[in-house]
DNA sequence: ATTCATGATTACGG
DNA sequence: CCGTAATCATGAAT
Protein backbone atom coordinates (compact mmCIF):
# COMPACT_ATOMS: atom_id res chain seq x y z
CA UNK A 1 0.00 0.00 0.00
CA UNK A 2 2.80 2.14 0.86
CA UNK A 3 4.78 1.10 -1.99
CA UNK A 4 1.56 1.84 -4.43
CA UNK A 5 1.09 5.24 -2.79
CA UNK A 6 4.24 6.16 -3.18
CA UNK A 7 4.44 5.31 -6.89
CA UNK A 8 1.52 7.31 -7.68
CA UNK A 9 2.99 10.28 -6.05
CA UNK A 10 5.67 9.48 -8.53
CA UNK A 11 4.00 9.27 -11.06
CA UNK A 12 1.55 12.51 -10.63
CA UNK A 13 4.67 14.26 -10.10
CA UNK A 14 5.62 13.13 -13.25
CA UNK A 15 2.64 14.04 -14.82
CA UNK A 16 1.79 16.95 -13.35
CA UNK A 17 5.24 18.45 -14.12
CA UNK A 18 4.63 18.55 -17.50
CA UNK A 19 6.39 15.52 -19.13
CA UNK A 20 3.99 13.59 -21.79
CA UNK A 21 2.74 10.60 -20.73
CA UNK A 22 2.25 9.27 -24.36
CA UNK A 23 6.24 9.14 -24.49
CA UNK A 24 7.49 6.25 -25.82
CA UNK A 25 3.83 4.56 -25.53
CA UNK A 26 0.64 4.36 -27.73
CA UNK A 27 -1.63 5.59 -25.22
CA UNK A 28 -5.11 3.81 -26.36
CA UNK A 29 -7.42 5.89 -27.40
CA UNK A 30 -9.88 7.28 -25.01
CA UNK A 31 -12.83 4.99 -24.86
CA UNK A 32 -15.96 7.30 -25.22
CA UNK A 33 -15.67 10.64 -27.54
CA UNK A 34 -13.91 13.45 -26.49
CA UNK A 35 -11.97 14.08 -29.70
CA UNK A 36 -11.61 18.02 -29.24
CA UNK A 37 -9.91 17.33 -26.23
CA UNK A 38 -6.64 18.50 -26.24
CA UNK A 39 -3.74 17.86 -24.25
CA UNK A 40 -5.18 20.68 -21.44
CA UNK A 41 -8.60 18.67 -20.82
CA UNK A 42 -6.02 15.17 -20.83
CA UNK A 43 -3.79 16.70 -18.07
CA UNK A 44 -7.04 17.47 -16.08
CA UNK A 45 -8.15 14.06 -16.28
CA UNK A 46 -5.81 12.46 -15.42
CA UNK A 47 -4.24 14.50 -12.43
CA UNK A 48 -8.02 14.54 -11.37
CA UNK A 49 -7.74 10.67 -11.32
CA UNK A 50 -4.38 10.53 -9.76
CA UNK A 51 -5.79 12.93 -7.31
CA UNK A 52 -8.25 10.62 -6.34
CA UNK A 53 -6.23 7.52 -6.11
CA UNK A 54 -4.17 9.10 -3.91
CA UNK A 55 -6.89 10.52 -1.30
CA UNK A 56 -8.49 6.84 -1.79
CA UNK A 57 -7.01 5.76 1.78
CA UNK A 58 -8.26 8.67 3.32
CA UNK A 59 -11.90 8.25 2.89
CA UNK A 60 -13.65 5.47 4.60
CA UNK A 61 -14.40 1.87 3.22
CA UNK A 62 -18.02 2.37 1.61
CA UNK A 63 -16.76 5.60 0.32
CA UNK A 64 -13.24 4.42 -1.20
CA UNK A 65 -15.54 1.28 -2.76
CA UNK A 66 -17.15 3.48 -4.68
CA UNK A 67 -14.44 5.83 -5.73
CA UNK A 68 -12.52 2.47 -6.37
CA UNK A 69 -15.78 1.28 -8.65
CA UNK A 70 -15.83 5.02 -10.28
CA UNK A 71 -12.22 4.82 -10.66
CA UNK A 72 -12.16 1.94 -12.22
CA UNK A 73 -14.79 2.93 -14.74
CA UNK A 74 -13.43 5.75 -15.60
CA UNK A 75 -12.29 6.46 -19.23
CA UNK A 76 -8.47 7.43 -18.50
CA UNK A 77 -8.04 4.53 -16.56
CA UNK A 78 -6.54 1.47 -19.12
CA UNK A 79 -4.52 4.57 -20.42
CA UNK A 80 -3.11 5.31 -16.82
CA UNK A 81 -2.66 1.33 -16.15
CA UNK A 82 -0.57 0.63 -19.16
CA UNK A 83 1.46 3.30 -18.17
CA UNK A 84 1.91 2.65 -14.37
CA UNK A 85 2.83 -1.47 -15.99
CA UNK A 86 5.30 -0.24 -17.85
CA UNK A 87 6.83 1.84 -15.10
CA UNK A 88 6.32 -1.07 -12.63
CA UNK A 89 8.05 -3.45 -14.84
CA UNK A 90 11.07 -1.13 -15.77
CA UNK A 91 11.55 -1.32 -11.56
CA UNK A 92 10.48 -4.48 -11.17
CA UNK A 93 13.34 -5.99 -13.57
CA UNK A 94 15.36 -3.67 -11.59
CA UNK A 95 14.93 -4.69 -8.65
CA UNK A 96 14.72 -8.80 -9.41
CA UNK A 97 17.81 -8.18 -10.80
CA UNK A 98 19.42 -6.98 -8.23
CA UNK A 99 18.43 -10.42 -6.12
CA UNK A 100 18.56 -13.42 -7.97
CA UNK A 101 20.17 -16.21 -7.62
CA UNK A 102 20.23 -17.67 -4.03
CA UNK A 103 22.92 -20.01 -3.70
CA UNK A 104 22.10 -23.59 -1.28
CA UNK A 105 22.66 -22.20 1.76
CA UNK A 106 25.66 -23.89 3.25
CA UNK A 107 24.23 -24.01 6.45
CA UNK A 108 21.03 -25.14 5.78
CA UNK A 109 22.66 -27.62 3.83
CA UNK A 110 24.67 -28.68 6.88
CA UNK A 111 21.69 -28.92 9.05
CA UNK A 112 19.74 -30.88 6.48
CA UNK A 113 22.82 -33.71 6.35
CA UNK A 114 22.80 -33.59 10.31
CA UNK A 115 18.74 -34.47 10.35
CA UNK A 116 19.47 -37.17 8.07
CA UNK A 117 22.71 -38.58 9.62
CA UNK A 118 20.87 -38.65 13.12
CA UNK A 119 17.18 -40.02 11.48
CA UNK A 120 15.07 -37.27 11.86
CA UNK A 121 14.48 -35.97 8.49
CA UNK A 122 15.01 -39.59 6.71
CA UNK A 123 12.83 -42.18 6.23
CA UNK A 124 10.26 -43.03 8.67
CA UNK A 125 11.60 -46.05 10.94
CA UNK A 126 14.39 -47.31 8.98
CA UNK A 127 16.62 -43.63 9.81
CA UNK A 128 15.85 -43.71 13.30
CA UNK A 129 16.70 -47.22 14.34
CA UNK A 130 20.01 -46.41 12.62
CA UNK A 131 20.89 -43.54 14.50
CA UNK A 132 20.08 -45.84 17.61
CA UNK A 133 22.22 -48.32 16.31
CA UNK A 134 24.81 -45.89 15.84
CA UNK A 135 24.40 -45.11 19.36
CA UNK A 136 24.50 -48.39 20.47
CA UNK A 137 27.76 -48.94 19.02
CA UNK A 138 29.31 -45.79 20.27
CA UNK A 139 28.22 -46.14 23.85
CA UNK A 140 29.67 -49.80 23.74
CA UNK A 141 26.73 -51.93 23.48
CA UNK A 142 26.31 -53.86 26.38
CA UNK A 143 22.97 -55.28 26.49
CA UNK A 144 22.53 -52.84 30.13
CA UNK A 145 22.22 -50.03 27.34
CA UNK A 146 18.95 -51.59 25.94
CA UNK A 147 16.58 -49.66 27.67
CA UNK A 148 18.40 -46.61 27.25
CA UNK A 149 18.48 -47.05 23.81
CA UNK A 150 15.10 -47.90 23.52
CA UNK A 151 14.67 -44.71 25.66
CA UNK A 152 16.70 -42.44 23.23
CA UNK A 153 14.65 -44.22 20.46
CA UNK A 154 12.05 -43.01 21.95
CA UNK A 155 12.68 -39.35 22.28
CA UNK A 156 14.17 -39.62 18.97
CA UNK A 157 11.15 -40.46 17.13
CA UNK A 158 9.62 -37.43 19.65
CA UNK A 159 11.62 -34.86 18.48
CA UNK A 160 11.13 -36.44 14.73
CA UNK A 161 7.96 -36.28 14.82
CA UNK A 162 7.43 -32.98 16.28
CA UNK A 163 10.21 -31.85 13.66
CA UNK A 164 8.00 -33.28 10.89
CA UNK A 165 4.37 -31.53 12.09
CA UNK A 166 5.85 -28.67 12.68
CA UNK A 167 7.90 -28.90 9.31
CA UNK A 168 4.29 -29.38 7.69
CA UNK A 169 2.70 -26.78 9.17
CA UNK A 170 5.46 -24.84 8.04
CA UNK A 171 5.17 -26.10 4.50
CA UNK A 172 1.28 -25.59 4.59
CA UNK A 173 1.05 -22.11 6.15
CA UNK A 174 3.72 -21.30 3.05
CA UNK A 175 1.54 -22.33 0.74
CA UNK A 176 -1.37 -20.84 1.67
CA UNK A 177 0.17 -17.55 2.36
CA UNK A 178 1.68 -18.09 -1.14
CA UNK A 179 -1.95 -18.53 -2.54
CA UNK A 180 -3.35 -15.87 -0.46
CA UNK A 181 -1.01 -13.57 -1.36
CA UNK A 182 -0.91 -14.68 -5.06
CA UNK A 183 -4.82 -13.75 -5.02
CA UNK A 184 -4.37 -10.88 -3.92
CA UNK A 185 -1.51 -9.79 -6.12
CA UNK A 186 -3.82 -11.19 -9.08
CA UNK A 187 -6.82 -9.45 -7.66
CA UNK A 188 -5.12 -6.24 -7.22
CA UNK A 189 -3.26 -6.45 -10.42
CA UNK A 190 -6.33 -5.33 -11.90
CA UNK A 191 -6.11 -2.04 -10.82
CA UNK A 192 -2.52 -1.97 -9.72
CA UNK A 193 0.22 -2.49 -12.18
CA UNK A 194 1.87 -5.88 -10.80
CA UNK A 195 3.40 -8.02 -13.60
CA UNK A 196 3.01 -12.23 -13.48
CA UNK A 197 7.13 -12.04 -13.10
CA UNK A 198 6.34 -9.81 -10.59
CA UNK A 199 4.17 -11.94 -8.30
CA UNK A 200 7.05 -14.88 -9.15
CA UNK A 201 9.50 -12.77 -6.81
CA UNK A 202 6.83 -12.26 -4.10
CA UNK A 203 6.09 -15.68 -4.08
CA UNK A 204 9.69 -16.30 -3.84
CA UNK A 205 10.54 -14.15 -1.32
CA UNK A 206 7.69 -15.57 0.84
CA UNK A 207 9.29 -18.94 0.40
CA UNK A 208 12.75 -18.11 1.02
CA UNK A 209 10.76 -16.48 4.43
CA UNK A 210 9.46 -19.22 4.86
CA UNK A 211 12.73 -21.69 4.26
CA UNK A 212 14.68 -19.41 7.24
CA UNK A 213 12.02 -20.24 9.79
CA UNK A 214 12.49 -23.70 8.25
CA UNK A 215 15.86 -23.26 8.76
CA UNK A 216 15.27 -22.24 12.46
CA UNK A 217 13.30 -25.55 12.92
CA UNK A 218 15.98 -27.42 11.52
CA UNK A 219 18.51 -25.78 13.61
CA UNK A 220 16.50 -26.42 17.34
CA UNK A 221 15.73 -29.56 15.62
CA UNK A 222 19.39 -30.41 15.44
CA UNK A 223 20.02 -29.34 18.87
CA UNK A 224 17.38 -31.06 20.30
CA UNK A 225 19.19 -33.50 18.89
CA UNK A 226 22.50 -33.27 20.09
CA UNK A 227 21.22 -32.15 23.83
CA UNK A 228 19.40 -35.67 23.24
CA UNK A 229 22.39 -37.57 22.22
CA UNK A 230 24.66 -35.67 24.92
CA UNK A 231 22.38 -36.99 27.45
CA UNK A 232 22.03 -40.46 26.39
CA UNK A 233 25.26 -41.20 24.70
CA UNK A 234 27.90 -39.19 27.54
CA UNK A 235 27.64 -41.96 30.34
CA UNK A 236 28.85 -39.16 31.98
CA UNK A 237 25.64 -37.08 31.97
CA UNK A 238 23.50 -40.13 31.71
CA UNK A 239 25.45 -41.87 35.44
CA UNK A 240 23.18 -45.02 36.32
CA UNK A 241 23.82 -46.58 39.53
CA UNK A 242 24.47 -50.29 39.03
CA UNK A 243 21.62 -52.79 40.01
CA UNK A 244 21.77 -53.94 43.55
CA UNK A 245 22.57 -57.24 41.61
CA UNK A 246 25.66 -56.20 39.71
CA UNK A 247 27.25 -54.13 43.38
CA UNK A 248 26.41 -57.58 45.01
CA UNK A 249 27.98 -59.31 42.94
CA UNK A 250 31.36 -56.81 42.69
CA UNK A 251 31.25 -56.07 46.26
CA UNK A 252 31.62 -60.22 47.14
CA UNK A 253 34.40 -59.97 44.45
CA UNK A 254 36.17 -57.14 46.08
CA UNK A 255 35.67 -58.11 49.17
CA UNK A 256 36.91 -61.91 48.70
CA UNK A 257 40.02 -60.07 47.07
CA UNK A 258 40.30 -58.04 49.33
CA UNK A 259 44.40 -58.68 49.45
CA UNK A 260 45.03 -57.72 45.95
CA UNK A 261 41.57 -56.62 44.40
CA UNK A 262 43.10 -56.10 41.11
CA UNK A 263 40.87 -58.60 38.83
CA UNK A 264 42.78 -60.38 35.65
CA UNK A 265 41.39 -59.45 32.67
CA UNK A 266 39.24 -63.08 32.56
CA UNK A 267 37.81 -62.04 35.90
CA UNK A 268 36.75 -58.49 35.09
CA UNK A 269 35.27 -60.15 31.94
CA UNK A 270 33.32 -62.63 33.77
CA UNK A 271 32.33 -60.12 36.07
CA UNK A 272 30.81 -57.27 33.29
CA UNK A 273 29.21 -60.37 32.10
CA UNK A 274 27.23 -61.23 35.36
CA UNK A 275 26.64 -57.79 36.32
CA UNK A 276 25.23 -57.08 32.59
CA UNK A 277 27.95 -53.91 32.60
CA UNK A 278 31.23 -53.36 30.48
CA UNK A 279 34.35 -54.46 31.26
CA UNK A 280 35.65 -50.76 31.24
CA UNK A 281 33.17 -49.73 33.97
CA UNK A 282 34.29 -53.02 35.96
CA UNK A 283 37.54 -51.13 35.96
CA UNK A 284 36.40 -48.01 36.75
CA UNK A 285 34.02 -49.34 39.69
CA UNK A 286 37.26 -51.31 41.27
CA UNK A 287 39.51 -48.26 40.48
CA UNK A 288 36.82 -46.19 42.82
CA UNK A 289 36.37 -48.60 44.79
CA UNK A 290 40.02 -49.43 46.03
CA UNK A 291 40.66 -45.77 45.88
CA UNK A 292 37.92 -45.05 47.89
CA UNK A 293 37.75 -47.74 50.49
CA UNK A 294 41.51 -47.00 50.97
CA UNK A 295 40.71 -43.33 51.70
CA UNK A 296 38.30 -43.91 54.58
CA UNK A 297 38.45 -47.75 55.64
CA UNK A 298 36.64 -47.14 58.51
CA UNK A 299 33.70 -46.17 56.20
CA UNK A 300 32.78 -49.57 54.81
CA UNK A 301 33.86 -51.89 57.93
CA UNK A 302 30.43 -52.45 58.02
CA UNK A 303 30.49 -53.74 54.15
CA UNK A 304 33.07 -55.45 54.39
CA UNK A 305 32.26 -57.47 57.52
CA UNK A 306 28.78 -58.07 55.70
CA UNK A 307 30.07 -59.70 52.36
CA UNK A 308 33.27 -61.45 54.15
CA UNK A 309 30.69 -63.10 56.11
CA UNK A 310 28.31 -63.82 53.52
CA UNK A 311 31.23 -64.95 50.96
CA UNK A 312 32.74 -66.88 54.10
CA UNK A 313 29.41 -68.99 54.71
CA UNK A 314 29.22 -69.56 50.94
CA UNK A 315 32.75 -71.13 51.03
CA UNK A 316 32.41 -72.56 54.27
CA UNK A 317 29.54 -74.59 52.43
CA UNK A 318 31.21 -75.35 49.92
CA UNK A 319 34.19 -76.51 52.13
CA UNK A 320 31.82 -78.82 53.38
CA UNK A 321 30.83 -80.15 50.46
CA UNK A 322 34.03 -80.30 49.41
CA UNK A 323 35.20 -82.52 52.68
CA UNK A 324 31.95 -84.76 52.48
CA UNK A 325 32.60 -85.41 48.55
CA UNK A 326 36.27 -85.19 49.06
CA UNK A 327 37.20 -89.12 48.77
CA UNK A 328 34.96 -88.81 45.15
CA UNK A 329 36.58 -85.79 43.84
CA UNK A 330 39.57 -85.60 42.57
CA UNK A 331 41.22 -82.13 43.04
CA UNK A 332 41.39 -80.00 39.09
CA UNK A 333 43.82 -77.57 37.93
CA UNK A 334 42.23 -74.05 38.99
CA UNK A 335 41.42 -72.29 35.96
CA UNK A 336 43.12 -68.91 37.00
CA UNK A 337 40.37 -67.83 38.81
CA UNK A 338 38.06 -66.88 35.90
CA UNK A 339 34.34 -68.47 36.46
CA UNK A 340 33.32 -69.10 39.62
CA UNK A 341 35.97 -67.59 41.00
CA UNK A 342 34.56 -66.56 43.85
CA UNK A 343 31.37 -68.45 43.96
CA UNK A 344 32.27 -72.42 42.88
CA UNK A 345 36.42 -73.02 44.06
CA UNK A 346 37.59 -76.12 43.48
CA UNK A 347 36.44 -78.11 46.23
CA UNK A 348 39.90 -79.89 46.23
CA UNK A 349 42.19 -76.82 46.39
CA UNK A 350 40.15 -75.18 49.04
CA UNK A 351 40.29 -77.97 51.17
CA UNK A 352 43.96 -78.19 51.26
CA UNK A 353 43.69 -73.96 51.16
CA UNK A 354 41.61 -74.75 54.48
CA UNK A 355 43.83 -77.08 56.10
CA UNK A 356 46.80 -74.29 55.83
CA UNK A 357 45.30 -72.01 57.03
CA UNK A 358 44.50 -74.09 60.61
CA UNK A 359 47.03 -75.15 61.10
CA UNK A 360 50.15 -73.85 58.76
CA UNK A 361 50.75 -76.64 56.76
CA UNK A 362 50.57 -75.38 53.04
CA UNK A 363 51.91 -77.30 50.70
CA UNK A 364 50.87 -77.11 47.51
CA UNK A 365 52.37 -74.58 45.21
CA UNK A 366 49.23 -74.22 42.33
CA UNK A 367 46.80 -72.70 44.63
CA UNK A 368 44.04 -70.56 41.79
CA UNK A 369 43.12 -67.26 42.48
CA UNK A 370 39.75 -68.94 43.35
CA UNK A 371 40.78 -70.60 46.45
CA UNK A 372 43.03 -67.54 47.27
CA UNK A 373 39.88 -65.50 47.29
CA UNK A 374 38.45 -67.97 49.68
CA UNK A 375 41.27 -67.72 51.78
CA UNK A 376 41.51 -64.00 52.25
CA UNK A 377 37.74 -64.34 52.91
CA UNK A 378 37.76 -66.35 55.37
CA UNK A 379 40.66 -64.61 56.88
CA UNK A 380 38.56 -61.57 56.29
CA UNK A 381 35.60 -62.74 58.78
CA UNK A 382 37.73 -64.45 60.68
CA UNK A 383 39.87 -61.12 61.72
CA UNK A 384 36.36 -59.68 62.05
CA UNK A 385 34.50 -62.19 64.35
CA UNK A 386 37.93 -63.27 66.33
CA UNK A 387 37.58 -66.71 65.24
CA UNK A 388 35.16 -68.02 62.83
CA UNK A 389 33.78 -71.63 64.38
CA UNK A 390 32.02 -73.14 61.83
CA UNK A 391 32.84 -76.71 61.09
CA UNK A 392 35.77 -74.83 59.84
CA UNK A 393 38.00 -75.39 63.17
CA UNK A 394 37.51 -72.49 65.96
CA UNK A 395 40.41 -70.38 65.52
CA UNK A 396 41.81 -68.08 67.91
CA UNK A 397 45.06 -67.45 66.18
CA UNK A 398 43.97 -64.04 64.75
CA UNK A 399 43.92 -61.67 67.77
CA UNK A 400 41.09 -60.17 68.41
CA UNK A 401 43.23 -57.10 68.91
CA UNK A 402 42.78 -56.31 65.40
CA UNK A 403 39.09 -55.70 65.98
CA UNK A 404 38.76 -52.58 66.67
CA UNK A 405 41.20 -50.91 64.33
CA UNK A 406 39.36 -49.90 61.24
CA UNK A 407 41.94 -51.44 58.92
CA UNK A 408 42.72 -54.80 60.60
CA UNK A 409 41.05 -56.59 57.68
CA UNK A 410 42.87 -55.73 55.43
CA UNK A 411 46.75 -54.47 57.24
CA UNK A 412 47.31 -58.44 57.72
CA UNK A 413 46.50 -59.55 54.33
CA UNK A 414 48.43 -57.09 52.86
CA UNK A 415 50.98 -55.52 54.88
CA UNK A 416 51.71 -59.07 56.53
CA UNK A 417 52.42 -60.46 53.04
CA UNK A 418 55.88 -61.43 53.47
CA UNK A 419 55.93 -60.44 50.25
CA UNK A 420 56.37 -56.97 51.21
CA UNK A 421 58.57 -57.61 54.41
CA UNK A 422 61.63 -59.39 53.29
CA UNK A 423 62.92 -58.45 56.43
CA UNK A 424 61.34 -60.69 58.41
CA UNK A 425 57.97 -59.23 60.06
CA UNK A 426 56.61 -61.79 61.10
CA UNK A 427 53.23 -59.83 62.64
CA UNK A 428 52.40 -56.02 61.77
CA UNK A 429 50.75 -54.17 64.24
CA UNK A 430 47.68 -52.49 63.21
CA UNK A 431 49.39 -49.08 63.58
CA UNK A 432 52.37 -50.55 61.44
CA UNK A 433 49.57 -51.75 59.04
CA UNK A 434 47.93 -47.93 58.68
CA UNK A 435 51.42 -46.84 57.97
CA UNK A 436 52.30 -49.47 54.96
CA UNK A 437 48.80 -48.19 53.90
CA UNK A 438 49.03 -44.96 53.83
CA UNK A 439 52.94 -45.34 51.88
CA UNK A 440 51.45 -47.33 49.44
CA UNK A 441 48.85 -49.81 49.61
CA UNK A 442 47.94 -52.48 47.39
CA UNK A 443 50.38 -51.37 44.61
CA UNK A 444 53.49 -52.36 47.41
CA UNK A 445 51.55 -55.47 47.78
CA UNK A 446 52.28 -57.29 44.56
CA UNK A 447 52.56 -56.68 41.25
CA UNK A 448 48.50 -56.27 39.88
CA UNK A 449 48.77 -57.87 37.56
CA UNK A 450 49.58 -61.10 38.96
CA UNK A 451 46.46 -61.05 40.70
CA UNK A 452 46.20 -65.18 39.90
CA UNK A 453 50.03 -65.93 40.95
CA UNK A 454 50.02 -68.90 43.43
CA UNK A 455 53.29 -66.77 45.39
CA UNK A 456 51.39 -64.33 47.34
CA UNK A 457 48.69 -66.78 48.26
CA UNK A 458 51.35 -69.78 50.80
CA UNK A 459 53.46 -66.15 52.05
CA UNK A 460 50.55 -64.42 53.07
CA UNK A 461 48.79 -67.43 54.84
CA UNK A 462 52.45 -68.57 56.06
CA UNK A 463 52.87 -64.85 57.66
CA UNK A 464 49.69 -64.89 59.20
CA UNK A 465 49.40 -68.67 60.82
CA UNK A 466 52.84 -68.38 61.85
CA UNK A 467 51.86 -66.23 64.48
C1' DA B 1 17.71 -27.16 48.52
C1' DT B 2 21.41 -29.60 50.39
C1' DT B 3 24.23 -33.43 51.12
C1' DC B 4 26.02 -37.79 50.28
C1' DA B 5 26.93 -41.75 47.16
C1' DT B 6 28.63 -43.20 43.00
C1' DG B 7 29.94 -43.89 38.14
C1' DA B 8 32.83 -41.61 34.73
C1' DT B 9 36.54 -38.72 33.23
C1' DT B 10 40.96 -36.54 33.39
C1' DA B 11 45.85 -35.79 34.52
C1' DC B 12 49.71 -37.97 35.54
C1' DG B 13 53.18 -41.65 36.44
C1' DG B 14 55.57 -45.98 35.58
C1' DC C 1 48.19 -49.48 28.83
C1' DC C 2 46.92 -49.80 33.59
C1' DG C 3 46.93 -47.80 37.92
C1' DT C 4 46.06 -43.79 41.29
C1' DA C 5 44.23 -39.42 42.72
C1' DA C 6 41.39 -35.68 41.92
C1' DT C 7 37.44 -34.09 40.00
C1' DC C 8 33.06 -33.80 37.63
C1' DA C 9 28.22 -34.71 37.20
C1' DT C 10 24.31 -37.05 38.38
C1' DG C 11 21.05 -39.87 41.33
C1' DA C 12 19.09 -40.57 45.67
C1' DA C 13 18.25 -39.49 50.37
C1' DT C 14 17.41 -35.91 53.66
Amino acid sequence: MDDQSRMLQTLAGVNLAGHSVQGGMALPPPPHGHEGADGDGRKQDIGDILHQIMTITDQSLDEAQAKKHALNCHRMKPALFSVLCEIKEKTGLSIRGAQEEDPPDPQLMRLDNMLLAEGVSGPEKGGGSAAAAAAAAASGGSSDNSIEHSDYRAKLTQIRQIYHTELEKYEQACNEFTTHVMNLLREQSRTRPISPKEIERMVGIIHRKFSSIQMQLKQSTCEAVMILRSRFLDARRKRRNFSKQATEILNEYFYSHLSNPYPSEEAKEELAKKCSITVSQVSNWFGNKRIRYKKNIGKFQEEANLYAAKTAVTAAHAVAAAVQNNQTNSPTTPNSGSSGSFNLPNSGDMFMNMQSLNGDSYQGSQVGANVQSQVDTLRHVINQTGGYSDGLGGNSLYSPHNLNMPRSDWCPVISGDLTINPLGHHFLEATVCSMEMANGGWQDATTPSSVTSPTEGPGSVHSDTSN
